[in-house]
DNA sequence: CGCCGCATTGAAATTAGTCAATACTCGTGG
DNA sequence: CCACGAGTATTGACTAATTTCAATGCGGCG
């Protein structure tokens, strides 16, 4: 009836790349029990979800399209701290008001669960509890992630890196869907979108990936992009 | 006996910018209680605490000093997560080793709490997991300030709102205590030593602070400083 | 067909980084 | 008590990466 904040999976570590997107996965069948309490939302396209300082009374869960938060500066500046997919939590937190503005990248579809009523459920199933623990901690192993990203990677490590995660969450293989613009990439790894632009762009020009339309790229040098991404 | 993910601590919610900091203060009463599963650990200066990849049997509290944890890409660039404060939890997290490397700036003292007797003790008492919970997610919401600042402020920004951060979290009102290079502080926001070292000599000459030796820092114009974090 | 929004490309400007020299500071030993 | 020296910090000059500003191009939709 406890939180077992130790909690042990029986898996060997992940590889360092795989920490947090791997973890990910592995959880969200536990979390299905969460649906009973859960209703149906859906936005379309450019739509805000919620905004930050708002009272955060529901947890969010990502069925199909994207989602992004974001953070703005005083005179515009603004800063992307996640996309999130289908699967993933948003707003996980005991925090009383909303950190960070959620918008709707594409038209999505989301499951919405009451906070109190999660909180009563968790009674019923303790290793629910410990689930959501896991989860926030698996964020907080992003976020150092992309600190990292954001503090010390130039701009060809960082799209590099993008790509990489993307392809990883996305679980398509080599196939990378990037539904978001590419103002959109350039506010989450502190870059403008005419970096991102010239950036793929010479990627493409070097072979290691291409690109279809805008919205579709393939990795097609694997090998030499997690090269980039760790600034080899 | 079950986690309550959403805790009411009775208060208001606190200013943006007092998020992390003011509820850091507020939770370290209730983990007293810890104490008496933990054991006492010093470190000499620059000495390692623990190395990313190690298995991860320990949660660690600041008593003295400052302990910095630090990731490298494979180059020897450097980064710095966070600093540690006499009051910080360092390594709350479910993940089987540990995300960075954590070091000493300074001669420090810790308590070491093993994490399997925690998690037993959480059994006993129960507002303790709320805690750490808590904590956790304290954690997150300052990883995402961060993120906004490594990815979309100027250095000069980046160095006001250190000073303002450092000066909130030592609660000495102006006066504001480095004890950490300033490297350590450029691995911290993304900069040089170099450009850490000219954006300080500015903010002198501007009358925005005044500098004591090199370890100490007095905001004399907190207003015109705080403008400039934000980016005003 | 012609917008409209987004992406791409180019050229100039700017910020922060790099490399190099000099100056502090503090602890130690003469 | 002062001089020395190692480790940092500061400052300067130059360079490079990224941003900014400005066109131009492309694609989907009414």
């Amino acid at each position: 009836m406890s939180p077992n904040l130790a909690i042990n999976t029986g898996h060997a570590a992940p590889r360092p790349s795989m920490r947090a997107a791997g973890r990910r996965a592995e959880l969200r069948a536990e979390l299905a029990a969460l649906d009973q309490v859960g209703s149906v939302v859906t936005l379309k396209r450019e739509e805000t979800l919620f905004y930050e300082g708002d009272v955060a009374e529901h947890y969010f869960k990502v069925v199909t399209g994207a989602v992004r938060s974001c953070r703005l500066l005083p005179d515009g500046r603004r800063h992307i701290g996640d996309f999130y997919l289908p699967g993933d939590f948003i707003a996980l937190s005991e925090v009383e008001s909303y950190l960070f503005t959620a918008e709707a990248v594409t038209d999505v579809t989301l499951v919405r669960y009451v906070r109190r009523n999660v909180d009563q459920l968790i009674g019923q199933r303790p290793q629910l509890g410990t689930c959501l623990f896991a989860m926030v901690c698996d964020g907080l192993s992003s976020a150092q992630e992309q600190m990292l990203l954001l503090g010390r990677k130039t701009a060809q490590e960082k799209i590099a890196s993008f790509l990489l995660m993307m392809a990883e969450r996305e679980g398509q293989g080599d196939r990378v869907v990037l539904p978001m613009t590419r103002t959109d990439i350039g506010d989450y790894l502190g870059l403008t979108t005419e970096t991102v632009s010239r950036t793929l762009t010479q990627l493409k020009n070097e072979g290691v990936i291409t690109v279809k339309g805008i919205g579709e790229v393939n990795i097609a040098d694997r090998e030499t992009l997690e090269d980039m991404a760790d600034g080899l």
